[in-house]
DNA sequence: TTCTGTTTATGATTTAAATCATCTTTGAAA
DNA sequence: TTTCAAAGATGATTTAAATCATAAACAGAA
């Protein structure tokens, strides 16, 4: 998810209400049960949260990559309730819990600011879900396309949709057969409809 | 998603700033372009959030469904972005985008308040991309039984999860013939680790 | 109590996407 | 300017889930 005004939004906090840190592959920011600090942005790498159940089986709850952020929820509860592990070397910032409620229990347009992102994740999430609930490859390429999710390489944009490489590669050719797009180069592809 | 709360977050608004409607099949609640007049919560029913393209592409934004809630990001811009259509016979409420954002900028309160439900739900919907991403029947099974998904009917569960519900039917015979879990009843599973 | 509809459940068949394999194109580094 | 790695692209094969079909269990209405 596009997040650069995540850094935007927190810029206005203390510096002492911002944290960096690097983690190596298997490190991690916190462990469920420990007391809650903050919420945290990626700036590289990649996080992934993970729950663990009584009988030991692992959840995972969400995988957080570069410019996005994880443990929102934690700013209002006292414990985390996962694991935040680095599946490779990452750097996370922090920002701290008390700082931010504060900001938004005085600052408005703080309150306002950071009410409008989350509500604006919410928007991407149900998206997402329901791209991924289109059972069909083609559509499904299709709607992505539109959604403007196809950005630099499709390895990374059929990975996004929930299909295979090659799912997607015949998806499109498919689609540019029958006239739906339009192939504008290698790895380029536009839809009718699209900006040039 | 649970959303009982969002009635009693949004109790303590003016009844002025509360209105309910019903819409049959094929009724909108706004169109694409519309002034924002607020955001809605569904008491009754299935509303569906649909994009149109220049091309006439329709795009499905959300469907939301009774206890749920939709157009939360309209609260900050000046026009709806999609159009809300009742998929069938509903009953829903608009809650008024100047008193929340009053309320917003006066009420620390309420300010902490909606953005915690905000984070709840982008914590909610992290977990179900999570799950949908787990490109096994069984194991996806295990994991929305371990995530306390199923709570009524098998169909409901398996169409939440992303599944036909025969495949659901024959992942949970497997699971519980491999003894990962245990057959409570009709209908009803148990993961070791439950608790009865 | 019987009828009816729905949910649970499982078997058979089809199908679409994953996987595996191969080859081309491209761009960057040696 | 050759060499190499990665992305793009497509073909062949496998596989898992959807679909279609059927039936038992159950719940509620007549």
């Amino acid at each position: 998810m596009k997040d650069g005004l995540l850094l935007e939004l927190f810029a206005s906090l203390p510096p002492t209400a911002r944290q960096e840190f690097n983690l190596d592959r298997g490190q991690t920011a916190f462990l469920q049960g420990d007391n809650t600090l903050g919420m945290y942005g990626v700036i590289s790498g990649k996080i992934q949260l993970q729950r663990h159940t009584q009988a030991g089986v692992v959840i995972v709850i969400h995988t957080a990559h570069a410019e996005g952020s994880f443990a929102e929820a934690s700013l209002f509860s006292d414990h985390y309730h996962c694991d935040a592990v680095a599946l490779e070397t990452s750097r996370i910032i922090r920002y701290d819990k008390k700082a931010i409620n504060h900001r938004l229990a005085t600052d408005p347009d703080f309150a306002i600011a950071i009410t409008k992102r989350f509500a604006m994740q919410i928007q991407f999430y149900r998206r997402q879900l329901e791209l991924i609930a289109i059972g069909n490859a083609k559509e499904r390429v299709f709607a992505g396309l539109v959604e403007g999710m196809l950005k630099s390489d499709i390895k990374t944009f059929a990975s996004q949709i929930g299909l295979s490489h090659e799912a997607v590669y015949r998806a499109l050719a498919n689609l540019v057969a029958s006239g739906r797009i339009e192939k504008a180069g290698r790895g380029k592809y536009l839809w009718n409809g699209a900006k040039k």
